[in-house]
DNA sequence: TAAGGGAACTTGTACAAACAAGCGAGCACC
DNA sequence: GGTGCTCGCTTGTTTGTACAAGTTCCCTTA
């Protein structure tokens, strides 16, 4: 059952990417809109909300709104998961484990992922043929023998996880920011050391909000980059500062 | 006038925030939120919404929300202002201007920011007296003058050119990734050439949508992070590939 | 001609009611 | 003991109404 406001988000939203709705014009007021769909004024602002969430409408009490852009800004799915963000994209790609083991996890380890063992994985993803991505990651113990149990060549590790346990990636806090790429970075990727590398921290954790994983990701510069649309309105990203005391 | 929504959301932050609601605990149900308040069950949802969206809580349908986290994301312009965004945060900060000039835009600029004349500056900002952020912008030719007569040591542009035009930056889209330092960034920033620098690219646009400004900012390592909470529900950070085939 | 004052329009906020859909706990049954 | 089912609770969707607040544009007036 897909809701009515989907529905009608989806309708405007092709009419802003096919051109129907160029960039700069103005959405109909909220009366039109309910009007065309044969819906409620709630409904229709359900929609648009939607859109205005996407970075693709700005929206301003007294004023119409205003289509702002056609680039479509995908979901969740394609910021946790580079197997999904690549398919959806049309992306020919690949995934190969290179070291996994398991280690009592350190203080910090324990106060992300919750006490005991870890399991860590070195993983190396390719796109196009070109090794792109290099994640660090570390599981929790309770996910860590499902983890185990995927065949190191796996595309994606999120859709294994959910085939057998059932697990869903449901929220995640992502730090961004660049680095130098070392001796180990430098081998796998196919750059040389010192090249600056985009690196994404996260924690993932599953609808109850329990930990499921915290990875390093390091991207080879030129390969990929974040894209945020935002506006006056609510947005989640934020800069924070390093501590700047500590030392160059 | 202060929403209703927006201070049940306040109340219900500080809560989360104090450690009354301890990260991993339920929220009360809406019925329950809208008695203690009594206000009606979608101003509570609304009030909820703003937390959800702020990556504070968890939501699905048929159980109880949930607390993710209490660190609080602030706006829109903590990600487009560095003034606004150092002040919120407490740090001793600066700017100046070290080249200014007009010249004619690019093909690409006049894609982006319109045709004519444009405004480039090169402008150097400080965190607790260290550099730390080097601003290429460049600005449109309506906005110009007004950047003109701002003084070279200026603390927030932002904020000056809402004060002489009212001239508000209401969406922006922004770009992120790594490169690494040229001669001139590792002069001014006091880094080695080389070093990995976290770069974000924007274009910022008022209200109606006409673009102000675009910017290549370059962050010293270790000194700003990008941070993001996001849920299943709509996120607007996407990934975006390079291109792959142009050479390393 | 320029400034000021509406009036119509548009989005934002709030309330009330009803049903749909998913979750979780407890119960009965095998 | 474990499996499956039902029932109550909770969140999600939709409609309708009313008023508040901001914008835009036209028309009057100085």
């Amino acid at each position: 059952m897909v809701a009515r406001y989907e529905l009608i988000a989806d309708d405007l939203r092709n009419e802003i990417v096919s051109g129907a709705l160029p960039v700069g014009s103005q959405l109909p007021s909220e009366a039109e809109l309910a009007e065309r769909y044969r819906a409620a004024r709630g409904t229709v602002r359900q929609a648009v909300a939607v859109l205005a969430a996407e970075g693709l409408l700005g929206s301003r009490q007294g004023a119409r709104r205003i289509v702002l852009g056609r680039a479509r800004s995908q979901s969740f799915a394609e910021l946790h998961s580079f197997a999904q963000w690549a398919r959806a994209n049309g992306y020919r790609f690949g995934g190969q484990v290179i070291t996994q083991r398991r280690r009592t996890a350190s203080a910090a380890e324990s106060a992300r992922l919750g006490p005991g063992e870890v399991l860590e994985v070195l993983r190396l993803r390719s796109l196009e043929g070109e090794p792109v991505l290099l994640e660090r990651t570390v599981y929790a113990e309770w996910v860590a023998a499902a983890v185990e149990r995927i065949p190191a060549d796996c595309e994606s590790v999120t859709e294994a996880l959910y085939d057998s346990i059932g697990l869903v990636f449901a929220y995640g806090e992502h730090l961004i920011d660049a680095v130098s790429a070392g001796a180990e970075d430098a081998r796998l990727l196919g750059v040389r050391r010192g090249s600056p590398l985009l690196r994404q921290r996260r924690v993932t954790t599953t609808h109850e909000g329990r930990p499921v994983e915290s990875s390093d990701d390091r991207y080879r510069p030129g390969s990929v980059t974040f894209s945020i649309r935002n506006s006056i309105g609510a947005n989640p990203l934020v800069r924070q500062a390093g501590d700047l005391r500590s030392g160059r």
